[in-house]
DNA sequence: CACATATATGAGCATATGATCATATATTAA
DNA sequence: TTAATATATGATCATATGCTCATATATGTG
């Protein structure tokens, strides 16, 4: 069985489909940024905890919130005086999840 | 069944994981770099095909080649005077299969 | 070798980016 | 209202990035 009859037919997605893949992939292409990504992946988190728990300043994660907020990959959530942050639905956490195994795996592979 | 149930332990990635994931999603986040890597994701391509397919020139092309390289996302061949490119491995391919499949999808879902 | 084709690479430049600092806004308590 | 806490935002700046142009290298042909 060779690897075409596995992948029939790959269907590239658009140009719209692959600038809008770009973008997101452009926003977990800073680590800061990543970090709080999968910071917030699993579970609300406040700002002040994200900037704590990984060493940013108040600012800095407020300024990246805002970017991953308005595209859609994190949504947030006031509870009184503070804002919790998680991820937007299941494609975002789906997304990352996968990327993460295949790091997780990846190392020694070839085809 | 709640999500924790089929979430168990979330083992976050480690900060070198994380560092290296960010990197790679740097790569990505570029759309001439992720147009590229697309076009090779299941087939040789010559640099000549790649950029006179993309409209890129090819300097700018080579230029981003050589990156994909160097972050083994991607394999050079040479075969005569042409030298073709393709995904590294077949981790590079599921990723990004996985992201495309999840920006098909995407669009209107939540969690 | 000389020449054409294919690819790679270095320099230079205009723009994008991430961090910080200062400050603004929002919420709650006294 | 005043004060304290939490978050957001605008300005500024040093650096990173992507593109182009020119040129170098590599392979094949006559």
């Amino acid at each position: 069985m060779t690897l075409e009859d596995s992948v029939p037919t790959v269907d590239l997605p658009t140009l719209e489909q692959t600038a809008e893949l770009a973008e997101i992939f452009h926003l977990m292409g800073d680590p800061s940024r990543l970090r709080i990504v999968l910071r917030c992946l699993h579970a609300d988190v406040a700002v002040t905890d994200i900037a704590q728990s990984l060493g940013l300043s108040q600012s800095s994660v407020s300024h990246h919130l805002r970017l991953l907020r308005v595209a859609r990959l994190l949504r947030a959530e006031r509870r009184g005086k503070q804002v919790f942050y998680s991820a937007a639905d299941h494609h975002v956490r789906g997304m990352l999840g996968d990327m993460v195994e295949h790091i997780s795996e990846g190392k020694g592979g070839d085809t």
